[in-house]
DNA sequence: GCTGAGCGG
């Protein structure tokens, strides 16, 4: 009964994420709405995860999603000058059929007392090197 | 210690 109730709650507050309600006014003049948002993403290894608790850390998150699929990477995003947790993180799985185990695992499900939401990120490949910096000129000590 | 939508480095 009580997980039903959060099941409930969860789609309550997945459906007012997207803040788009179905009876939108058609007008000649107004921008068509469109049909349906999809809050699917592009499968990706890497999923953001939001709803955390201030409490839940990096190894909470691992430990959690490590249940579904292989985790690579797990990080719980904290504050640079606070240090305290924004309440969200990220996990990157092996595979992306661990990844979606995962969010189908752990997404409006209790962590540390929240209820978490488990999602593709659109976060980058890896880590994002500098940009090498255009040659300036051809080897040294000789220029015409 | 913590605010409770969102996307890190």
């Amino acid at each position: 009964m009580a997980m039903a109730m959060a099941v409930a709650v969860v789609r309550a507050l997945k459906a007012g994420r997207s803040g788009i309600s179905r009876f939108s006014t058609f007008s000649a003049l107004s921008p068509p709405p469109p049909a349906e948002a999809p809050p699917n993403a592009e499968p990706d290894t890497n999923l953001f995860v939001s709803g955390l608790s201030k409490r839940t850390t990096s190894e909470g998150l691992r430990e959690a999603f490590a249940k579904f699929g292989e985790v690579i990477s797990a990080k719980v995003v904290t504050d640079r000058v606070s240090g305290y947790s924004k309440g969200f993180g990220f996990v990157r799985y092996a595979t992306l059929e661990d990844a979606a185990k995962g969010i189908e695992g752990m997404d409006g499900k209790f962590l540390d007392g929240w209820v978490i939401f488990a999602e593709y990120a659109r976060s980058r490949p890896t880590t994002p090197p500098p940009p090498p910096p255009p040659p300036s000129e051809g080897p040294s000590g000789h220029q015409t």
